[in-house]
DNA sequence: ACCTGAACACCGTTCAAGT
DNA sequence: ACCTGAACACCGTTCAAGT
């Protein structure tokens, strides 16, 4: 992963979509969402940039195929469980830690990729339905807890482009402290008073306890 | 708001940032994200491109400004309410109806936009003080509601997005329906049972649904 | 069938020149 | 101080031409 080199002089096999999915995968991980264009990408391919739209229709295209690969490896890897509170929690880790490793899969999830959102829609709602809620509230359950994950998904995705660019934990705790204590602390005591625990919360910890919170709505109300 | 039309011929007053950020609004509510460019808005405000440079100091500035007015403004219009429930329900609604107005604003409210992520944080974070909330689990109940709206807020975006093509509430829950039930009913039981009720269900109840949810959870939690 | 790379239309941004 | 608009660098996409 760490000195495969920007320019590949092999280019011995042919180019499929499969690679150039991949290759799109690396730049993105790598070097951010702006840093992905066919340029970039015939480049590190060691081809032309018109190559590409042989296997893939557009950007948009690639994009979508992009993390449909990431999400469905996420998805195939989170382990079952037997009791679908575990079962909810492990697919809801799945996401997290895959948008952990690759943040633009975040920024891209709302905006085409119906097949992931629909996979990850499928297996919260059949462990909400394992869950025993009443058939009647089954599609607002599952439908609150996917909205939750995705806009975790979304505010992990920014931090990340924040991350991108400041070296460093400390720089980076340092420069989102900074934002969050930006204004007075009369006008906005709670978030200063939240600031203060920025530096030792876990994000990832956070989440898991956001999905507890809903587990325990979900439980109570039905 | 219907017939001001294109270009403006009188272009009497002098440009200002507040002027900018107007227009920007109309045109991203009317055309949606991609129409905004600086030439486009260069035309409406009859001047050009260059000039806009002069009170604003990029595009990444200009869409930031555009969210924080109308994000700002809802939050103003959002009634307040002596009940704490009342009034997490009151600011999440008036968030939900911001952005089904303004559907662009989803998508930016993750990117830069950390004020009125901070405002919304300070407001319902209060709220959930309020409600007496231990200290301990403010953050984490603050933090999940904020996520919460956030993911919905992208939903949105995206329905919004696919609704500015498809013309008409018909062909557009056909288009939706149809991408619901594009996987076989075999994988994917849990969708298409829900997609029979995506006719008569409501987006806004059921986002106030999962507030629900997560206020149960909230008060068996702590 | 698959690849090349110049060309096209369009974008954000800059800047010398105007008032 | 504020505005103009041509110019620059860069992008996604197309397509005649090659193999």
């Amino acid at each position: 992963m760490a000195t495969t080199g920007h320019r590949n002089a092999r280019r011995t096999d042919a180019l499929s979509k499969q690679r150039i999915v991949e290759a799109a995968i690396e730049i993105l991980d790598r070097d951010g969402e702006d840093a992905l264009t066919f340029r970039a990408l015939a480049a590190h391919l060691a081809t032309g940039s018109g190559a590409i739209y042989w296997h893939v229709a557009n950007k948009n295209d690639l994009l979508t195929a992009a993390t449909d690969r990431v999400f469905f490896h996420a998805m195939a890897d989170a382990a079952h469980q037997t009791r679908p509170r575990e079962s909810i929690r492990a697919i809801a880790l799945g996401v997290f830690d895959a948008i952990d490793a690759h943040p633009w899969v975040g920024a891209q999830l709302p905006r085409e990729p119906w097949s992931a959102l629909l996979q990850l829609f499928e297996r919260i709602g059949g462990q909400v339905q394992a869950l025993g809620v009443f058939e009647a509230a089954q599609f607002n359950c599952a439908s609150a807890l996917v909205n939750y994950i995705l806009g975790v998904a979304q505010q992990n995705a920014a931090s990340a482009r924040l991350l991108l660019h400041e070296t460093g934990r400390t720089a980076f705790l340092e420069a989102v402290t900074a934002r969050w204590t930006q204004h007075d602390r009369a006008a906005y005591p709670f978030v200063h008073q939240v600031a203060t625990q920025l530096r030792e919360h876990d994000d990832r910890e956070q989440f898991l306890a956001g999905i507890d919170i809903f587990l325990a709505g979900v439980e109570s109300a039905c």
